[in-house]
DNA sequence: CTTTGACCTGTGAGTTGGTCATAGGTTTTA
DNA sequence: TAAAACCTATGACCAACTCACAGGTCAAAG
């Protein structure tokens, strides 16, 4: 298979199966007679694999760990287990941020219902702004949240 | 101030300062004597208003622009409620993907409980990645969800 | 007076996972 | 035979910083 050929069998960019052949995912053979690179059903495989991996949340170094293991006749999976739980905690954090995140713009919309627009003054930038106050943040200067 | 001074006046990295300062938001005056930068309570007060639109989500250009409205004296309000309210549903989408993510992660930990470490024999690298389906993916190739 | 350490300068690279552009070579089709 | 579609490698680009490097400046301590 050539490169646009296997991208289409896997349903992603030409382009992405040269970047994971280049960060050693994929293992075509080279055709000496036209330069091109050869692909076989095990980088079909592969590639299948890789993006299987990344929709679970696996990077691409993970990825080629995981490959080159089992291309040693080693098992991926202990690792595989241990990767994905710091990656499953990983994510909750994220969640956790964004829905801080989230909360913090939904406080700042609804004070913002009640302000009018302002012109800057050279003392105020933005009012809407400048007033917001982060509720995840420490008092700065002996404020208190009554 | 110098740097560092505004810097830790802001509670920031100086090399944030420095990249503020080259992507236009803070404009410091230069000393001729030394060619170190010169940044007063004006660039603090725009410091210190960019890191709280970051924390609300605005993009550095958009604060860029939001300065430069403020410098021409015209209300950034509006288009500070426009473009919140556009980001606000953007986080919203991220919160949902991640939440997709992790729904996908879960569920494949817990399929995993019962599943064996397996040796890679050449036809498979990772049964617990490759026997785990995409529960948002549509059937590939008719294969029935039960 | 000199040395040391903390600070300053600009530039460029690294992060992540691709995507796109460029310029040139090859194969297939009309 | 010429256009269309494909291939190649390389490098830039995205976001928002962070860090490393090499060299200049300045205050205090010896
Ligand atoms: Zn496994
Ligand atoms: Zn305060
Ligand atoms: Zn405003
Ligand atoms: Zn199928």
């Amino acid at each position: 298979m050539k490169v646009k050929e296997i991208a289409d069998a896997a349903g992603v960019n030409p382009d992405t199966v040269r970047f994971y052949t280049r960060e050693g995912l994929l293992r075509p053979v080279r055709n000496p007679d036209n330069n091109y690179q050869h692909y076989d059903a095990e980088d079909l495989r592969r590639l299948r694999f890789a993006r299987k991996s990344r929709q679970l949340g696996f990077s691409l170094p993970e990825i080629r760990q995981i490959l080159e293991r089992a291309d040693d006749q080693h098992s991926p999976c202990p690792m595989v287990r241990d990767v994905f739980e710091h990656r499953l905690a990983e994510v909750e954090r994220e969640i956790t941020e964004l829905q801080g995140l989230r909360t913090r713009m939904i406080s700042a919309l609804t004070a913002w219902q009640d302000m009018p627009d302002g012109i800057p003054d050279g003392h105020t930038i933005c009012r809407l702004i400048e007033h917001w106050d982060d509720p995840s943040a420490a008092p700065c200067c002996g404020e208190q949240t009554s």
